[in-house]
DNA sequence: GATGAATGAGGCTTCATTCAT
DNA sequence: AATGAATGAAGCCTCATTCAT
């Protein structure tokens, strides 16, 4: 009877959201200015989300949640561990190339005391590295005393650091290719690997 | 005498703003509660600084500047690539014990696309991780395919991520002992070391 | 059959409308809430009222001519001016017990500068106290110098300001019960007895 | 050094928030109007009072600390029942007269449900009720039933309740002159006086 | 030089009302 | 007739900055 909830209105908000976020920061991305970007009205963001806080968190939620989602089915799918990591750093490099905006947002908001991620998320994250870890462990192809933590920094921590540091042309053009794929890959073989050990 | 007054109120500031950046965030540190905390008047700050933004800015200046004049010693003082890295995740650290704060804030807005670092200081440190690697090349310690981006990644990039990751309890209860600077020293040494090439 | 249906919304809306006026107050008593708990569309009131001033001002008016109603009739029943009194003041307080809500809302809203009574409803409740007051002075159960102010200021106003006394727990528990009534009553009678004169 | 502040501004607030209190009721009177009419800033308010609530609470507080003094000095004063009475009734006719907006301010407030007044202020009211009590009892000018909440209701509600239905020009003109006093005065006597008994 | 009173733009949020469906 | 999506004005509040003293 009454109007349907237009979606493009929400995708608008998310991007705006995202772009904003990105640009200036959590803190200095303004309700105000996400809805102009959007074309909505202010008031409307408020029917769908709480508040700035909620908006924000919903986004980096579903974001991460992707990233989980894809790396759990690897685990199904793949053997080697390798294999995995290479998954999990290709599939963040691919995001950087075709939306570097929302590769961005999942840096500044992981880098942002003032912003915690939701603890089950967390707990996510630390299960599928357990997950990696008891994997690589029974197929010989970790060292012993490898941690989820480490696997974390190496497998996402690290790449997501290379790939802004690039996008900020901090020491080079951004670019984003194969080799920059191999550099980062190495340094997790050099490190994971148990045969060097 | 005026003068010796003045230096501890800067200080003061100083050491408020940083307290201040970390616990609120950048947005959410007001200049009234760092004026209060440091027992200075609100006005007084703008006779030293023109506005909030430079008075951060210029703390994450020096701040940064305090490491690289370290690590610019070091380079005179050692010899082996080994003690470098050695020393500089040390340095970290201990920073990290002694003074959280201060890392954080390094961290914090070194993460923040926001905030841009200036430009002389971003070519200094590039110099700097192009002068270890010269050096690594010359007494034959390092990989030749080695980046003046990776030195920086691994050796400064690496060990802030995994210090705050520690501080944000994220995995783990905060420690941060010889085990934990052994692990991170271990992860330079894979991927930096030509014999392992 | 479709006015059945409108009647119980409407219903439901007014029982709404009270219950979150004396909750939030008048300004606090949102629409959307309203439609919310009685289960109708926000739309839907707009249909029946100009706005929430109408909707509120109609309520306290309905509410008003059932207590105007009341008196009226008793003035036809009963004699006895203490009898009349006597039932004003064991309705009110009946209502107190059975639905506090109800005179909690005629409370507030009474005692609002920025609501005034409509004033054809202001004029009844004079002309009520007049009848009282004629009918007091026909049988001699009234002092002379009585007015129609103080009718309705033992009569309704002192009752409304004791019951609400009580709801506020100002200065007991809440308790309304025979001897609380009695009280009330004593008042009355030792003001409005002519014998006393 | 710096500007003093301004008294006549917190003057001009303050007498700006009870004009607009009693004009819009606690709800509907807006921190921007309020500022407006006072020819203050908006953010001025806030130097002094956390925020809207905490500065009419302080303003009523005030009020009616200012009644309370007066009674706590008539009690010292003034031996009879009669005459604590009669002045508690006088000082609210003369400030009714003098200053009407005052005593409307605090009749809309205290018969607002959403505003509880503080505690602290509560128990000073009762303390004072309970004083007037045993003083009564002691020299035999009051019944021995009458309970605290009785004195409060007769001696300031009734009173408050009477001036604020002129003052709204409810069933006459607004005149509160001597008679008026007379006929407030006379229904304490009635009720208290332990004569009568 | 130093203070802190005062400002006002802009932040987040609520909500009465409108109107396409 | 009924709905509820959408609006935008207005509310409360914060705070960087200015400037009289």
């Amino acid at each position: 009877m009454a109007r349907t909830i237009d979606d493009t209105k929400i995708e608008r908000i998310k991007a705006a959201t995202i772009s904003l976020v990105v640009r200036n920061g959590y803190g200095h991305a303004s309700i105000s200015e996400i809805a102009r970007t959007a074309g909505v009205a202010e008031g409307y963001l408020y029917r769908h989300y709480k508040g700035k806080a909620e908006l924000v968190e919903d986004l980096l939620y579903q974001n991460i949640n992707l990233l989980a989602d894809n790396l759990e089915y690897q685990l199904e799918e793949k053997d080697s561990i390798h294999e995995i990591f290479e998954h999990i750093i290709r599939t963040l490099f691919t995001l950087a190339e075709k939306n570097p905006e929302q590769i961005k947002f999942i840096y500044v908001l992981m880098n942002d005391y003032n912003f915690k991620i939701q603890d089950s998320q967390r707990e996510r994250i630390f299960t599928l590295c357990r997950k990696v870890k008891e994997r690589g462990l029974a197929i010989h192809e970790l060292r012993e005393d490898i941690t989820e933590e480490e696997i974390y920094l190496l497998g996402v921590s690290y790449p997501i650091q290379f790939i802004n540091l690039r996008l900020k042309n901090f020491f080079h053009e951004t670019k984003l290719g194969e080799t920059e794929i191999q550099r980062v890959m190495q340094i997790c073989r050099n490190t994971i690997n148990s045969t060097i050990l």
